[in-house]
RNA sequence: GGAGGGGUACCAAAGUGGCCAAAUGGAGCGGACUGUAAAUCCGUUGCGGAAUGCUUCGUAGGUUCGAAUCCUACCCCCUCCA
């Protein structure tokens, strides 16, 4: 790229550019590069193509897969323009990763539907007039066996076992199909047809993004820029999000889980998620930050504002106020809720123990013993001490089993 | 095909004839405290209307007064060699 001469306005732009690209990264590759490709944005004008794959081997993404989104939003919003790649072909192949070496193909059908209920929850953070759609398949699928040979021709057997999956496997003697190869190259040659400037991922597809950088090289065009975001540990705040380990929250769930799960994450994962979940600009949450540390401000309001950020992205202002109202009710004043779920009962005397099971109160007669011996049980707020006690039930009761399980009893 | 190692509760992992319904950690549940479902601490976590009761340590048999532990067969997993 030729030396540019930019106008301090230009320079300055560009400035701003990198410092919100930089915001909550893991890694920039390389750094140099991206301000060049920046400069010339900015003193041409034009748009940088930015490129985010994702499989459509689930219909569902959590708060975990939107932190990349988030970021290529905010490169949305600085002017640059998306390609979301919706990986209908390497998706019947899979990412290799050491969990499941073999991926189960998805049929046509199933490709289709997920990647569709991606679209929608994409927009929720991407914006639609910089977005572009596209599927690998139109441009993979069409590629003989000729070329394959050609592209797989640019690599070697050495360059892919620095993949550190691969290089894990094959010291362990685990398998590794020769098909696994071709994932990082397909994504790699993604890049390659849509000319991309800056690919995104997550820090673990740190070689595929690189992969393509590669290749570009080998068909003689610019050189990709690699952003790769850490990935957002889950509720635990130890593993990452991931569905799998059941520490994650998804965007479409109903607005009480969503706020309740934001509410129960470490105070310490907290600014994590303002960084890499909250559309606040970074003085703001330096702010808070530091209000934090010295006391000034509760951290249970700083939590809960971010909770009621994220709910009203995905959910909106009405299940933010529904959500707050729940919360606030159930969890800080221990009151009796207003939406119990409703269980239908005899009008006649039962054992306790009997019912709590009956309820879903409890999974045995053992554990509902037990609770009772903990006194967790309470009928309509009145604690139950005699675990032999046999219970009348009036239409309405609330019987209740440690601070937040409830259930309504009717009469049949 | 050959050689070796292993299958224990929700998960991980001890236990190698009685003191084992089974250590410990994680997770779950409950309680205290708080600022919330955070952190911390404590309790609890097979079933059983509870009895010196019943069933559980891959499966099925056997030895023994007594088996997660010993023997036999079978199933499954892993490693090395081919």
């Amino acid at each position: 790229m030729e030396e540019l001469q930019l106008t301090p306005e230009q320079e300055a732009e560009v400035a701003r550019q990198l410092d919100v690209i930089r915001r909550g990264v893991a890694e920039i590759v390389p750094e140099s590069e991206l301000v060049e490709k920046l400069r010339h944005s900015v003193a041409t004008g034009t748009p940088l193509r930015v490129k985010l794959g994702m499989d459509p081997t689930a219909a569902d993404i959590h708060l975990g897969h939107t932190v990349v989104l988030h970021k290529v939003r905010q490169l949305q919003d600085l002017g640059h323009r998306a390609h979301l790649v919706i990986g209908n072909f390497t998706g019947r192949i899979g990412d290799p990763t050491d969990k499941s070496e073999t991926r189960k193909q998805l049929s046509e059908d199933e490709v289709q539907r997920n990647a569709q209920t991606y679209v929608t929850q994409v927009y929720k953070i991407l914006d639609p007039n910089k977005t572009d759609i596209v599927y690998n398949a139109d441009w993979l699928g069409p590629l003989n066996f000729a070329d394959v040979i050609r592209l797989a021709s640019t690599l070697t057997v050495a360059r892919m076992l620095e993949r550190e999956d691969f290089t894990k496997r094959f010291r362990e003697n685990r398998p590794i199909h020769i098909h696994e190869f071709f994932y990082p190259l397909m994504q790699a040659y993604d890049s390659v047809h849509l000319h991309t400037d800056i690919e995104l991922g997550g820090t673990d597809q740190k070689f595929n993004l690189l992969m393509g950088r590669t290749l570009q090289k080998e068909f003689g065009m610019p050189m990709q820029i690699a952003i790769m975001m850490p990935l957002l540990e889950g509720l635990d705040g130890v593993h990452k999000m991931s569905k799998s380990l059941g520490n994650y929250i998804g965007v479409d769930e109903s607005p009480n889980d969503m706020f309740g799960k934001m509410m129960s994450i470490p105070d310490d994962l907290m600014f994590k998620y303002y960084e890499l979940l909250s559309f606040r600009r970074t003085d703001e949450i330096e702010a808070m930050r530091s209000a934090v540390a010295s006391g000034q401000t509760n951290p249970r309001d700083v939590k809960m504002a971010l909770a009621e950020e994220l709910v009203n992205r995905f959910l909106g202002p009405q299940a933010v106020k529904d959500a707050v109202a729940h919360w606030h009710q159930v969890f800080q004043s221990g009151a009796i809720p207003e939406d119990i779920e409703e269980v239908q009962v005899p009008a006649e005397p039962v054992w306790i123990v009997k019912l709590l099971v009956d309820c879903g109160l409890a999974a045995s007669n053992s554990e509902a013993r037990r609770s009772i011996g903990e006194g967790a049980v309470r009928i309509n707020g009145e604690k139950v001490k005699d675990v032999d006690l046999n219970f009348t039930p009036a239409d309405g009761d609330v019987l209740q089993r440690g601070k937040r399980q409830f259930k309504r009893l009717r009469l049949q």
